[in-house]
RNA sequence: GGGCCACUAGCUCAACUGGCAGAGCGUCGGACUUUUAAUCCGCUGGUUCAGGGUUCGAGUCCCUGGUGGCCCA
């Protein structure tokens, strides 16, 4: 089918779904207001009645109703035959029908665009995950709570961005191809710049690259950074999500753990109306301030033992095998710990607590605590039994954060995918002076999948990351060549 | 990577222990000037994910593969 209709090039609605709402609100039965409106929208119901058509328009706003009597709108047979799905310009008069719902009297009309394909049914919708997530620009029509989703998302980057600013940080963008992948543990992408001829790896975390822009005189930064993590898919895992990390020179960890819950707190206000929420069917108090409690402390509520870096490594182990947590020969006391609370208590957690105190052996980039050997300045908060954020104290030490690197050079050599590298600029940096600072790492999916009540990342993420679609027309390469021809 | 489950019309789903592949919505045609998933009449719609096997007969049972979901690592 070549010959469509021609339309038009541009088109100017001066008026949206939600707007009229808000506007005519309470308009009472059966008025006819006289005004004039013109919107645009998708086509997603209609219904028939002989000589006069109702209609269901959607736009970015919501739904409103179109009445189209025959006596009165423009080209109405063709009006009557418009797909399900077509996009359509409308202007005509606001109006309140016999049974009292805000609609727009169709005068005059035209096609923006048609659907040459079928809409899932109006009333079902799509259900299939596969299929919402491969054809997004259906689902938003058709699922209410993905579109509800995706609207939260972008208030919430949105009010982040203004509160953060109101208190003098200043937004960066820092490079996402890194020669060194660094700031955090995970594996990451790599790939290949031609003309240089040098291997880059996508950036896992912003961190060392903000930190020298603290070194560089820019005191509090902050970056809403895509990151690359080469792992699993799951309902918490996607391969490219959004950190939000910042860093406020002359603070501590005890600033940064003020910072999240204020700005936590902060976006439920403004987005749900409240510090109480539900998240999957159980109330969430989000109110400040939230609990602090050490790994130690929360391993011995979880499970009755207390643990420190003092305990034998040899019960750590045993502990391990009891709680079915694997772990390996290279682990150290502090390895052991943060595995048996991952494993053990951090799941049991509901409402928000900051799990203080990591060891230094799991936390190469912090600061060593300043009063307990072997610990960091370090903590995550964990909210409804998952972390949300992880921060510290910053590690300023050149000469210690180069053994914290080597040290991970040395657990990659024993098997550890996801240690670090040494990053010699990153050092070079520390020697300049890096003041002392406190960090935050933040993942925004996580805090929307939280605000939006939604159980899986997949629901806040646009486009998540799916295997690709053997799209029906394209030439299978292996078939091609090693198939059998066909008779 | 391992275990379990799913895949049937454009969409949502049926088809008892193996026995003629069906419904609703949508599309298309018709009736209807206040509907709200409108209603009524009619028509249309299928590589049952793919390939192989068992069987007189496979959507159903078996094997291999694909894609997805959940759980685990």
């Amino acid at each position: 089918m070549t010959d469509r209709a021609p339309v038009p090039y541009r088109f100017e609605p001066n008026a949206t779904a939600a707007g009229l709402k808000q506007a005519y609100d309470g308009l009472e039965a059966g008025v006819e207001t006289g005004d004039q409106v013109t919107v645009a929208g998708r086509l997603l119901l209609r219904r028939g009645q002989g000589k006069l058509v109702f209609g269901q328009l959607a736009d970015a706003t919501g739904r409103i109703q179109l009445f189209a009597p025959a006596d009165v709108t423009s080209r109405f047979e063709e009006f009557g035959k418009l797909s399900l799905g077509d996009w359509i310009g409308v202007t005509g008069e606001v109006m309140a029908t016999r049974k009292g719902e805000l609609s727009i009297k169709v005068l005059e009309w035209t096609v923006l665009a048609e659907t040459r394909r079928p809409f899932p049914d109006k009333w079902h919708g799509l259900t299939d995950p596969d299929t919402r997530y491969r054809q997004r620009y259906v689902d938003l029509w058709v699922t209410d709570e993905a579109r509800r989703a995706f609207l939260l998302r972008s208030r919430l980057v949105s009010l982040t961005r203004r509160w953060l600013e109101d208190r003098g940080f200043m937004e960066v963008e820092t490079p996402v191809f890194h020669p060194v992948p660094g700031g955090a543990l995970a594996k990451p992408f790599t790939t290949h710049h031609n003309a240089l001829d040098l291997d880059l790896y996508l950036r896992i975390a912003p961190e060392l690259y903000l930190k020298r822009l603290v070194v560089g005189g820019f005191d509090k930064v902050f970056e809403i950074a895509r990151v690359f993590r080469n792992e699993g898919i799951s309902p918490r895992h996607n391969p490219e999500f959004t950190m939000l990390e910042l860093y406020q020179a002359y603070a501590d960890w005890t600033d940064i753990m003020e910072l999240v819950e204020n700005l936590v707190a902060h976006l439920a206000t403004e987005l749900c109306g409240s510090t109480t929420i539900t998240y999957q069917g159980r109330e969430l108090d989000l109110s400040v301030p939230w609990r602090r409690a050490t790994l130690a402390e929360l391993i011995h509520e979880a499970i009755g033992v207390t643990v420190s870096l003092a305990t034998p490594v040899d019960e750590l182990r045993a502990l391990c095998d009891e709680h079915d947590v694997p772990w390996q020969d290279h682990y150290g006391p502090g390895k052991l710990i943060l595995e048996l609370y991952e494993k053990t208590a951090e799941a049991a957690q509901w409402n928000p607590v900051f799990a203080t105190e990591y060891p230094i052996e799991v936390s190469p980039l912090a600061r060593p605590h300043r009063e307990l050997p072997g610990m960091t300045e370090r903590f995550e908060a964990i909210v409804a039994g998952r972390e949300l954020c992880n921060a510290f104290s910053e590690l300023l030490d050149p000469d210690v954060q180069r053994e914290r690197f080597e040290d991970q050079v040395r657990q990659g050599q024993a098997g550890d995918d996801e240690a670090m590298a040494v990053d010699e600029d990153y050092l070079r940096a520390l020697d300049y002076g890096l003041p002392p600072t406190g960090g935050l790492g933040i993942g925004i999916d996580r805090l929307v999948m939280l605000l939006a009540d939604v159980g899986t990342i997949r629901d806040v993420v646009l486009f998540p990351t799916l295997r690709p679609e053997q799209v029906s027309g394209a030439v299978d390469e292996d078939e091609a060549v090693d198939g059998e021809p066909e008779p």
